[in-house]
DNA sequence: TTGTTTTTGATCGTTTTTGATAGAATTGCA
DNA sequence: TGCAATTCTATCAAAAACGATCAAAAACAA
């Protein structure tokens, strides 16, 4: 016989995985699978399921609880999506540093992920309007100053007059920028204007803009301009970035780096 | 046998590991290895994990700790302590809000339960300098508005010149402030100066200004001075405040709660 | 009943984690 | 400085855990 007769119900059982990972945190699938008496199929099956729910976060060897903790929920969607490159291209931009510098980070997966490799500098000033930036960056070395202004919850980033005013009280060595779209013909295109202002805003005010953007916003233009690629200084991208980007762009004086 | 069952998830044990750096500040690879009882190669392993989560920074021998705890505590620990009577104080407070308002709310673990429980309200805007406010209400319903500022790590809240400047350019009806400490004769005191001058500068606008105390800072004195009883209008507090409060008190205008 | 769908358990090849080992690097001490 | 002891990194192999797949059992519908 391959399959005994079931006891309880697969709704009635994730449901009890998830009070046992809720309660003592943890839980191992060879823990569950006695508990429970099903095989361990069946509770890798269940944990996905409620993984994909949010209930909990498995970890190899079984599962652990996700409430509480504020710095890894609050990320883990897009961020781990195209990390690879993203991660490439912020190890790329991440060499551009040099000591005791101001820096600018704006929203974006791939500022995240520069923010990441920032963690054990304690030279740099960082400034950001991402919320992911600043929790992240929150009980490492860096000094953190945020711009303030209001949340805007998609992106989890700070907009309007609020932010522009600090802004102009600041002055950064370099900007890493994120954005939704690029082409030669439009520049850097982001959906929300707001979001755009205020990408502009520190564009113009920084001494060197880097623009880290993956191939993957080549030629896609959104509704609202940030800046002309006159005001950027170097693009960090991938592999893949279209060849007219490698040839067009250092002649209107930008560094292109691809990695 | 080279490899033994694994008794304890690697998350679980690392976080064993983080917590026991954290607590006396350094940790030697040996004693970690007996302490957990696996092989200095996991534990290696694990330390070089934190080190890249920033939990921590390794070093010949070990591991030290990089979250920095003085007087204030770590937060998370803060948050659970006395987390029923916090509640409790966040409830009542929570009674107070009308509809439309706008609301400040600083740092500390009694406003951060507050802020939980404005996370459905769509009418609301939410002023604060507090990251982990900002972060609890990231993703709910209010309008949420952080002033900027140096990110001060050990509060997690937003500090100095440029919070100042934010904050002259909002009003709110309502503030909700914690504080280290209180005491009839010199207020309300904490131990960071810049902090102390956010909370003025928050009481000298509010319309209202809520007070949001456990007792066990009654009769504490810290080092800098926040502001003094006249700024304060409501204070809410538990059972245990001593009575010369709820005695002298309502004399000099306050309203006293006691949950 | 019969036919269909869903759920479960077993198997197999792959990936991840762990522990051991060896050579390089670092530290402490003379 | 030189030497010994300790600790680190890199690498490999064993064990455990994993995902994909398939077939049996159960649940369901007509």
């Amino acid at each position: 016989m391959i399959r005994e007769a079931c006891p309880t119900l697969a709704p009635q059982r994730r449901e009890h995985i998830r009070l046992l990972v809720r309660e003592s945190g943890v839980a191992r699938v060879e823990d569950l699978r006695r508990e429970l008496k099903v095989s361990v199929a069946t509770i890798r099956r269940d944990l996905e399921v409620l993984e994909e729910e949010g209930k909990l976060r498995r970890v190899h060897g079984g599962a652990v609880s996700t409430e509480n903790r504020l710095d890894e929920a609050v990320f883990d969607d897009k961020t781990n999506q195209f990390s690879k490159q993203k991660r490439a291209i912020a190890e790329e931009a991440y060499q551009l540093i040099g000591q005791e510098e101001s820096l600018f980070l704006d929203g974006g997966s791939t500022t995240l992920c520069l923010a990441r490799l920032l963690k054990n500098r304690n030279d740099l000033t960082v400034v950001t309007n991402s919320l992911r930036a600043a929790a992240e960056l929150a009980n490492s070395e860096p000094r953190v100053i945020l711009t303030g202004g209001e949340l805007r919850k998609i992106s989890q980033t700070m907009v309007g007059p609020l932010t522009s005013a600090v802004l102009s009280q600041v002055r950064v060595d370099r900007a890493f920028m994120g954005t939704m779209g690029f082409c030669l013909k439009n520049g850097l295109t982001t959906t929300d204007p707001n979001e755009a202002f205020v990408k502009g805003l520190v564009a113009e005010q920084a001494v060197q803009v880097v623009l880290l953007a993956d191939s993957s916003k080549a030629e896609k233009v959104s509704f609202a301009r940030v800046s002309d690629w006159d005001k950027v200084d170097i693009l960090v991208s991938d592999q893949k970035l279209p060849p007219i980007f490698t040839k067009s762009l250092p002649k209107r004086g930008l560094k292109v780096c691809v990695v």
